[in-house]
DNA sequence: AATACGCTTGCATACGTATTCAAATTAATT
DNA sequence: AATTAATTTGAATACGTATGCAAGCGTATT
């Protein structure tokens, strides 16, 4: 029979009782360090590895990190999600995947978690009303949102400056010459695209400017394409000269829609500026104008945050913010020259 | 205080012994429906769910999938992932997930599976030694290979039907009257790559021809832009008239290289196909020609052959194949036309 | 009416580990 | 050498649930 052996079947393998295996395996425990080096022999010989689940009902630990997406369309999340785990298993946790959907409540997900005995969620790519931060703070777990954020201050977040962000491009568009700047925005509830938002209206205001239009893309590529196609109707009297999306997921389709749909050139007739810097807006074909919100450091302080309240669930909840630049590339043309 | 509630606190709550409450929870067992009711709803009145981690030391199970992965640039695989995640969701399943890196050996990470009892083992991204088969044979946990195979049949495998779609690609390729075609391979470890190539091969051969050329891109897209640019350097007599590339990943890339640094014209000056039908190849700045890889097929069949092997762990292992069809948009020209 | 049977229920136990507490050993101090 | 302090060790218990077993009860069968 090849049963999984057990801290008993080392045990008795080692000479030793039980709780020596245990202990040989719990770092920082009061053991003699020749019969923790016999232990850790016999047990790699017989193939033994400490039971997770057994562990978890004595510590309410389960090494399992709860992630909850809405999707993973935009490259920008695969690729964090990508890290993150990959971050988390370095230190021995594991990520345990949760997809949102518009049936099933926030208070549902929750209590999935529940039974996982989860240490801690993170909240990515899903759209969050305030029921998440309640049925979260219910729960005596560490909640971390991540490229989102909530007005209160009850919960820890790690964002990009979205405010700032947008107050650049709004700089950047006005010193490029443009006058009819408009706003393809994301999901109008998300606090990403708020702050974004925001930072453009404000940007636009310092240089006596004001939003020449504004649509909901929702961060959804076919909302994005009607978007824009709904700017350039011909029924407009006047058309954009800047569009700034939300998303390069959107700016892409909106690359598209202006070129093949509209036969506009970009650009020459309309600059667009993308915000996310996902890898395929280097490729030659978007060259997209963007904000760039640095994966790695999104993630680590993500990865930080979570391990720290971990250790330290009293911890007070914070507020962090990623500095976010532009990077030109080639979809805004400067107005001003020529 | 807020203690999460337990199995004994409900049974206390609804005057019943803990073993009803067990019961009330497990379905298709000895219990009187009204008793059934109403622990359900004292169970609900005071938040409980069953705890996992508890139930899995008795049965065993632990209602997570293990997922491995070793990487998710290619869009195909987030989706893939997604998808699947969903659906063993709705099932009552979560999906764990692993990521392989070149450091830690297969062994390593079905050591890790083990701690957490998976009930089943899923990989997908991963470039496959024979390691992985014999260190999850060991295991007694079923394995699904997703967009993978191996020549032994000791394993259950989801693919698509990758040598018939090569040879597709070829009666294509050569039906539109091209003359010099080569191969931009993925990892030609891996047996999707093998058969893709087996059956151009063999599909270029039934009409008297041969390949032009080969060479690795290594489902990556800059070692396929490399492969792209040796192929038309400057110091080749002849250059393809036809690109087969392993995925839409590398065929983006390729695209890229073709037009923006060679300057090259698609499909005028060479033709490209790809392989995954993934959505960005739909994106009117590539309109890539490909072979679809229906992604939802794949991931049914794949959670069906889990579920059904962990109902019934002595099921014999079978190999899935998905038909693959030619999705043909404007990366290839009839070159016996005009 | 008496036996048999089927359906419900509670008791007790097992799963694999961490941890408290006291016992036992070793080292340090006088 | 004797006492104290420090370090190791093992026995026992708890975590929250599922399940085999026997007991209870009501209904159907003869």
């Amino acid at each position: 029979m090849n049963k999984t052996p057990s801290s008993v079947d080392v045990a008795k393998a080692a000479g030793v009782s039980q709780s020596m295996v245990s202990r040989a395996f719990t770092p920082g425990s009061s053991i003699n360090p020749d019969k923790r080096a016999l232990i850790i022999a016999k047990a790699k010989e017989l193939g033994y590895r400490p039971n997770i689940m057994a562990r978890s009902m004595i510590t309410k630990k389960s090494k399992i990190i709860g992630f909850v997406f809405g999707y993973l369309e935009n490259q920008y999340y695969p690729l964090a999600l990508e890290k993150m785990s990959r971050e988390f298993q370095a230190k021995g946790y594991h990520s345990l995947m949760f997809f949102s959907d518009n049936q099933s409540s926030a208070d549902d997900i929750v209590q999935e978690f529940l039974q996982y005995q989860i240490d801690a969620v993170v909240l990515a790519s899903v759209s969050l009303s305030s029921d998440w931060i309640d049925a979260c703070n219910s729960l005596s777990v560490p909640v971390v949102l991540f490229n989102r954020a909530i007005k209160t201050d009850d919960v820890t977040s790690v964002t990009s400056a979205n405010y700032e962000g947008g107050k650049t491009v709004a700089r950047y568009l006005v010193e490029t010459g443009h006058k009819r700047i408009s706003y393809i925005s994301g999901f109008v509830e998300s606090s990403t695209n708020k702050d974004r938002e925001r930072g453009l209206n404000d940007g636009l205001e310092d240089h006596g400017m004001t939003l020449f239009s504004v649509e909901s893309g929702n961060y959804d590529q076919e909302q994005a394409r009607k978007a824009t196609l709904d700017m350039f109707s011909s029924d407009k009297a006047e058309t954009p000269d800047a569009l700034f999306v939300a998303s390069d997921h959107m700016a892409f389709s909106v690359l598209e829609t202006l070129r093949y749909e509209l036969g506009l050139r970009v650009p020459e007739d309309v600059s667009v500026i993308g915000y996310d810097n996902v890898p395929l807006g280097a490729a030659p074909s978007y060259n997209l104008t963007t904000m760039s919100q640095p994966v790695d450091d999104m993630v680590s302080h993500t990865v930080n945050a979570v391990m720290s309240r971990i250790a330290q669930p009293s911890l007070k909840p914070e507020r962090i913010e990623i500095p976010s630049h532009l990077i030109q590339r080639k979809t805004v043309k400067n107005r001003l020259l020529s």
